[in-house]
DNA sequence: TTTAGTATTGCAACTTTATTGCATTTCTTT
DNA sequence: AAAGAAATGCAATAAAGTTGCAATACTAAA
């Protein structure tokens, strides 16, 4: 739950016309402490209002090409949402447990990563950066361990 | 092009029979310069011999679970598939790019990365770590200022 | 307020990538 | 040579995301 983003100003400031559906959107993703998939957020949405999947998946792309949230990859075939880095998001690395699929967040300290001198010296654009931790979770690891 | 790897020898170490199709796949991925999708893979197997995409997905498979070959993500659907990190392959970050979506190895000097304090503070267990950088590559670049 | 234009959404069909079940073939070992 | 195990092929299926186009909702001018 974060305290602290104002999504509908987000919305605004990315000069994107302020829809129920985008915001209700935004806010799951901004509320949740972990990355989502597209269904994950089509299922909340859901459960409160009719709403077509399409409409989900046309409403990420836009986010993510503004640059409001961030589409990452999971060590599966599907694609999760999270706040792309910002004031309130500092950008973080991300574990995924080969066993039950569950992302979560890691801390922003945990994997400091020197970018600049790569920056310098890479030929093209670079724009972003994504680490992601694979193995086994906590959660995971206790229950095998029974 | 690999000079230093022994498929043949690989997959005997990892318990695998020997089959045409096991050491061509390795072979096609061992000594490509950046990671092929399953597609790529089948379509330079195919050139030469007939062969079951399915095959390919299978040995794929295999090669990942026996830990040889990686199965990387690229910002698109499609996995990747590079050798996993051994004595003649240091583990590296990639570079995707957004716009006409090849994979390229960076130096594994580019992102060093300290994984030592996380191994040991992390609940669950680490097994691999992936890096990408994504972008515009250099083509892409020059293409789009012309 | 009407109306025209634009933006958003819904729906059905489609695409891509990968997986599954089962039959067939090939290999290994006795 | 025969039996059993391993590998492969083929057709069907699944999962996730995309596309085209029609319908609806919103916005702003007249
Ligand atoms: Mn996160
Ligand atoms: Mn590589
Ligand atoms: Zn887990
Ligand atoms: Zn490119």
């Amino acid at each position: 739950m974060c305290q602290h983003c104002d999504y509908a100003q987000i919305l605004e400031a990315a000069n994107l016309n302020l829809t129920t559906n985008r915001l209700k959107i935004l806010e799951i993703i901004g509320n949740n402490r972990s990355p989502l998939s597209a269904k994950e957020i089509y299922d909340t949405l859901s459960r409160n209002k009719d709403i077509n999947r399409v409409t989900v998946y046309r409403i990420l792309d836009l986010l993510v090409k503004k640059g409001i949230i961030n589409r990452l990859t999971s060590g599966e075939r599907t694609f999760h949402y999270g706040m792309a880095p910002n004031k309130n998001h500092p950008a973080h690395p991300h574990f995924y447990c080969k066993h039950c699929g569950a992302i979560e967040c890691l801390n922003p300290e945990a994997l400091h990563i020197e970018m600049e001198s790569l920056k310098k010296t890479y030929p093209g654009v670079i724009e972003n950066v994504e680490i992601r931790v694979d193995g086994i979770c906590k959660n995971c690891l206790k229950k095998s361990r029974q």
